[in-house]
DNA sequence: TTCTCGCCGTAC
DNA sequence: GACGTACGGCGAGAAT
């Protein structure tokens, strides 16, 4: 047989099933999609499965075929195709040839006979053929180069299963439909006869001329109906055998896959609201777009200001951007600043471009003092993108930026944060398709790079300009889509909306850090790290860099012959912490490595980097908490990282004595406790679970003392640690295999463990089942509030990819709906802080906790205040419960 | 010299 | 066969 591969998918059997299997999804515009999306998914699946040489997706036409002519009875039965599957052929169609693969739809002929047409022909030229279809009666064209596969079932049939599954070969499919008839065909066949008589009569009689040979013979009823329909079987065998000489316009050769239209693709996915495809199918619209027609100016003078101030001021909506000398909102200074109030409309106002010639433009304290009020405005609509960094450029300026704000990084995030990335440039070409000009093509990149101020105001006006505008289109794109969808806009209203300004506070406000503490550490460490090395070098014999876990690998497993227990995902010996320990057990030296791993760590991460992050002109270290950037909605925070400052170990924990009150103030540590365990006994609704959380014990305990049956007051404390692996790995959506790494036991005693707890707590395996059914049924997840997390890979062939997105499905209700809450408190309590002047500010947040440098006169007060917000920011099932703790400085107030 | 990737480790 | 979400330092090799 030849290496060739020919692919026939019926394309209507899939469109039937997809239609059929799939939820209701629809666009927004409401067009229906679920069958569209079911089809791509499962011919891209099987193309990559099959990689066939040639393929072709085959369609019927609603028109009459020879067999109705023959028969008119002949499909009469069906019901009407429903409206809403009708209305997705066409886009389906068009998905189809824009991916590039052939699709033969021909007027009066059948899918089935043009499949057979060119199976028989490719099987001629020593082509192998699979035929992807659910129709069972396409056995018929089965041998020993042609398969059928039913792609729902995974099942390849060949000639020995067709005749396993069916009781006949291939050979004889066309004798017994003709005796069985076809119910979905509306052809009757012999009265009385299914498929047990058909194979009976057919294994007896050899086939279809042998029965009607020995018709006399047959006895009782069944033979009466067979003589009374031989003058009709002649038809009934014409209508269901496969005509495998249509006349075709596609030549076999035609039939390969050509390169897919991305862009249209991309548009087309976009309007559908089908974004998981656009990820599955990886297209990318990086194609520059037509060129736009735009009209962006330049404003130089009062007069052109004057101008622009009018049409802001008549315009229901605003764009704005600012352009600076740095990313550093502390640091950065004013440049210019954009604004957009139409689409493929922009101005930019150029203040402080300073480099040889550059023109005269207007002052900036002129310009923020005309543009002030309507800045400070509390009511008009402001759009822009990432505008909690523009807000930190016009507070430098003392311009507070208020108004109904809609940043279309946040609205991008919050419509679906499992896109990756919501930068301008990437949600540009997302939702617009439009390339903007990057920062890099400007201002340069790497070591050439220059301020912006020094870049050309001509260049640097089209692209301000631009970025205004396309910010402007985007709200235009983005709020449509997000507020058809209720429950997203008033996220978006409740939650993150009024977050951005908190965000902004805290950051501008800063933390403030003891840098002679971490320096006198970054001492201490430096020797003991010194001291180490020389241990290990003295047992290895030879001086290696210790940081290098290639190095290591080679000392320990190569030179040292320690065994390998473990490797990493690329093949090599694992030095991972967790294998380190286990050696450790029984060699000395193992100790050492891991003991420099934890101090090299602290040193390097925070007691070195720490005291550089201190801005020099406010004295405190400004983080960044980015908002659109987790999948569950959490936030994250970078340069630097405050939300992983270490706690768990004693040399750790000394870090955080440098996060300190300035003076007269003291630092208060606020943090929810158990916070996700509760949502989850919220959401699952589990009776036990409610009921330890609301007698307030020991949830560690509490699992421990029903999964092991015995009294709360009885648990060991081994007993608890198992039972808080348990609850810790439930939230992970935990397989046995990772709690008996966690635990050391075998995977079986793991297993066991697990039984019992969802035993116990059956609201809680309920709650699993229940949200991985509901992702494969919608796409999503939600949380309580109703972030939807999408999760296209719940139906993936592969099995890895699939169990990942099942166990997001679990825990992103309750990491989300955890993030929901705190977002909401922060909200709440800033502004309760600033309605009651309270001498305080929140200075971070570290997903379940938040810190407040309060002064002294008013701690108390904020204690009362801080712990009332956070724990009736919800009505839940259950309390939540807030821990709070006072102090000089961060580890003091834990 | 700068960038990217793999590995590892910190937090919740 | 790694239990969810992040950020970031380091080494090593590639791109420049």
């Amino acid at each position: 047989m030849s290496e060739e591969k020919l692919l026939l998918v019926d394309g209507s059997s899939y469109l039937y099933r997809a239609y059929h299997a799939l939820p209701d999804l629809t666009s927004p515009s409401g067009q229906p999609t679920g069958a569209i999306y079911g089809v791509l998914t499962m011919l891209q699946k099987l193309i990559k499965e099959e990689q066939p040489d040639y393929l072709a997706v085959i369609f019927d036409r609603p028109e009459k075929t020879f067999r109705h002519e023959l028969f008119p009875e002949y499909k009469a039965n069906r019901q009407a195709t429903p409206e809403d599957l009708i209305s997705q052929i066409e886009p389906l169609h068009k998905a189809i040839k824009n991916l590039g693969l052939p699709l033969i739809a021909q007027a009066g002929v059948e899918a089935d006979d043009i499949i057979g047409t060119l199976a028989i022909a490719a099987e001629k030229k020593q082509i192998s053929v699979l035929i992807a279809t659910g129709d069972k009666d396409m056995a018929q064209l089965v041998s020993n180069n042609i398969c059928m596969i039913d792609s729902m079932k995974e099942a390849r049939l060949g000639p020995s299963e067709v005749k396993e599954k069916f009781g006949i070969g291939p050979e004889l499919i066309v004798d017994y439909l003709t005796l069985a008839g076809d119910a979905s065909d509306n052809i009757p066949g012999v009265e009385k006869v299914g498929p047990k008589t058909a194979i009976k009569w057919l294994s007896e009689y050899g086939d279809l001329q042998g029965i009607i040979d020995h018709a006399e013979q047959v006895s009782g009823k069944v033979g009466e109906n067979l003589r009374a329909s031989l003058d009709r079987l002649d038809l009934y065998k014409q209508l269901v055998t496969i005509d495998c000489q249509v006349e075709l316009e596609e030549s076999l050769s035609e039939l390969v896959i050509s390169e897919a239209n991305d862009h249209s693709l991309y548009q087309q996915f976009n309007d559908l609201g089908l974004h998981g495809l656009i990820k599955q199918f990886q297209i990318t619209s990086n194609e520059k777009a037509t060129k736009r027609e735009v009209s962006y100016e330049t404003v130089m003078t009062k007069s052109q200001l004057d101008d622009l101030i009018e049409v802001i001021l008549s315009s229901d909506v605003v764009a704005i951007d600012t352009e600076t000398t740095s990313l550093n909102y502390i640091d950065a200074e004013l440049v210019g600043i954009s604004i957009s109030t139409k689409a493929n409309q922009g101005f930019y106002i150029p203040l402080t471009h300073n480099y040889e010639d550059a023109p005269k433009q207007l002052d900036r304290d002129y310009v923020l003092g005309k543009l002030q009020s309507w800045l400070e405005d509390n009511d008009s609509i402001k759009v822009g993108h990432n505008l909690k960094y523009d807000r930190h450029i016009f507070a430098t300026y003392s311009i507070s930026l208020r108004g109904q704000i809609f940043d279309t990084m946040v609205l991008s995030y919050v419509y679906n944060s499992t896109a990756t990335r919501h930068n301008l440039d990437a949600v540009s070409k997302r939702y617009l398709n439009i390339s903007p000009t990057s920062y890099e093509d400007v201002a340069g990149k790497g070591a050439k790079q220059i301020p912006f101020n020094e870049v050309k105001v001509e260049e640097a006006s089209y692209y301000a300009a631009e970025d205004a505008d396309i910010s402007f289109q985007l709200y235009e794109k983005l709020s449509p889509l997000v507020k058809d969808q209720s429950e997203l806009i008033d996220l978006y209203l409740n939650i993150e909306q009024s977050l951005i300004e908190v965000l902004g506070d805290i950051e501008r406000t800063g933390v403030l850090i003891d840098p002679k503490l971490l320096d006198k550490q970054s001492i201490e460490f430096n020797q003991t790290l010194e001291e180490i090395e020389k241990n290990v070098f003295l047992a290895a014999e030879e001086e290696f860099n210790l940081s290098s876990p290639k190095q290591l690998q080679q000392i320990l497993f190569e030179k040292l012959g320690l065994p390998v227990l473990r490797k990493t995902p690329k093949g090599q010996p694992s030095t991972s912490e967790s294998v380190l320990q286990e050696l450790a057990v029984d060699f000395p030296i193992v100790k050492d490595v891991l003991d420099f791993r934890t101090i090299s760590k602290l040193k390097t991460t925070y007691t070195d980097k720490l005291p550089k992050m201190i801005n020099e002109s406010t004295g405190r270290v400004h983080t960044s908490y980015h908002q659109a950037v987790t999948a569950t909605g959490r936030l994250s925070s970078s340069d630097p990282n405050l939300q992983n400052i270490p706690i768990r170990t004693k040399a750790g924990r000394r870090i955080r004595e440098a996060f300190i009150a300035s003076p007269g103030s003291q630092l208060l540590a606020a943090d929810y406790s158990q916070v996700e365990l509760r949502i989850m006994a919220h959401i699952s609704k589990d009776k036990g679970l409610l009921a330890s959380f609301q007698k307030e014990l020991d949830i560690h305990s509490a699992t421990a003392a029903e999964i092991f049956s015995i009294n709360i007051d009885e648990v060991s404390n081994d007993q608890r640690r198992s039972a808080k692996a348990i609850n810790f790995g439930l939230i992970y959506g935990m397989s046995a295999f990772g709690l008996s790494k966690q635990l050391n036991i075998t995977r079986h005693e793991a297993q066991d463990y697990i039984d019992l707890y969802f035993t116990r707590y059956p609201g809680v395996k309920n709650y699993m089942e229940e949200t991985k059914a509901k992702a494969r049924e919608k796409g999503f997840v939600e949380t309580v509030f109703g972030r939807r997390l999408y999760l296209p890979d719940i139906d993936s062939s592969n099995y890895q990819r699939r169990q990942y997105a099942e166990r997001s499905a679990i825990n992103a209700p309750m990491q989300g709906t955890a993030a929901d809450l705190i977002k909401k408190a922060m909200v709440k309590l800033h502004k309760e802080i600033i309605k009651k002047s309270l001498q305080a500010t929140i200075i971070m947040q570290v997903h379940d906790e938040l810190v407040l440098e309060v002064s002294n006169d008013d701690i108390s007060e904020i204690k009362e205040l801080t712990e009332d917000v956070m724990s009736n920011i919800a009505r839940l099932d259950i309390n939540l419960k807030v821990d709070i703790g006072v102090g000089d400085n961060w580890e003091q107030a834990h």
